[in-house]
DNA sequence: CCTACCGATCGGTAGG
DNA sequence: CCTACCGATCGGTAGG
């Protein structure tokens, strides 16, 4: 045994204690902070009210990320992390073209819906924050907007290969229009706490679809 | 003549001075405000920050203002007066039904692309930032986007009685297509810096009042 | 990970 | 409208 005391220790309670406490409280930390700035933003996300929140002292954060950019741009792989876990992967198992694209935009509605971040979606609450500011919390969100953008891109390049759209359709800009659609509900939800705009969003969606579609 | 003093003010310098200058300077406070908000969001407007750039002290604009609170009210207002004036307003000149609704669609995408505020649309930066943050800036924000989405609603309604619009379409399910068109050339326009995506909002707009049409 | 501290800035006020 | 100030909070650091 090389790591008696661990062992030790993992015979009176079981797991690896040290390492996992140390990256599960970074975890835990990360998930409050994507909670506080799709609410606060992440300017108005502070140190030391999140260090509050998850029970450490401001220099216990400062231990684990060094300065207050480097939090902000680890919140946000931790909100792409979650997002990706709830709405992308679980789309990615519908099969490609139309089904996926609904998938995609229906796991987005009830992700919003859900209330899993308080602020409504991370990218979209902390989008329209830092979307004039330039900088590498800007430049980041705009990526994972990009690739976003490029799911439902793929789906609908798939959709036409299966002549569910027709093929003079321009994927980007159905893309566009059922994204926009999801835009539309984001706002109208978290302004007017309006849930049947998620339903309309819905609807939109097939509107275009069924406008851009190969079978009318 | 009732209003001797300032007649003879008027007199000697043109224009009733005394009152106008407070008038005046009130109101390019509060558009320095406008434009700072758009972009720092009514949070991150700080008091010295704007007094700085209107050449005054802090306690200046809290001779005009009072509180910080009043004053992101009294921004919110300035903003929507402007957003009249170049937006709604010349949209109203347009016959009613869809020659003003694509009025207002259009003026309000070009009111974007000229970046009369340098954060984009106020509302939808402002709106995003208060949306869940309940409070009177947020109750305000969400009437003035009623009022916004009304002008739709009330547009897609003439379109039935001109016969524009299919009669059994919902209005507020058509405006809610066409704002949401607006909501992603915004972000689009905004994140990724993408012109284009004004242009996809209008084709999706057509898209949208051709398949609600009546003359299919 | 902690306590104790730094200078800068926040919204707001006193007194003129 | 100004100067001069208030306590609270900001991000960040020293030293352990």
């Amino acid at each position: 045994m090389t790591n008696s005391v661990e062992s030790r220790t993992s015979d009176r309670k079981p797991g690896t204690r040290r390492r996992a406490d140390g990256e599960q409280s970074r975890r835990a930390i990360l998930r409050a902070a994507a909670e506080l700035a799709s609410v606060e933003g992440l300017e108005g996300l502070s140190i030391a009210a999140l260090a509050d929140r998850v029970g450490l002292s401001k220099s216990g954060l400062y231990a684990h990320f060094g300065s207050k950019e480097e939090l902000q741009l680890q919140t946000i792989e931790a909100a792409r992390e979650v997002f990706a876990e709830e709405v992308v992967r679980p789309a990615l198992a519908e099969p490609p073209g139309l089904p996926r694209l609904r998938a995609l935009a229906h796991r987005f509605l009830e992700h919003v819906e859900r209330g899993t971040f308080p602020g409504g979606c991370f990218f979209a609450s902390v989008g329209a924050e830092v979307d004039s500011r330039p900088g590498p919390l800007r430049d980041r969100i705009a990526a994972i907007h990009r690739d976003w953008s490029g799911q439902f891109e793929r789906c609908l390049v798939e959709a036409q290969a299966s002549r569910d759209l027709e093929s003079r359709a321009d994927p980007r800009q159905v893309a566009f229009e059922v994204m926009a659609m999801l835009a539309g509900a984001h706002q109208s939800f978290l302004l007017q706490g309006d849930r049947t705009a998620l339903e309309r969003a819905k609807a939109g969606i097939e509107v275009v679809l069924e406008s851009h579609s190969a079978r009318r």
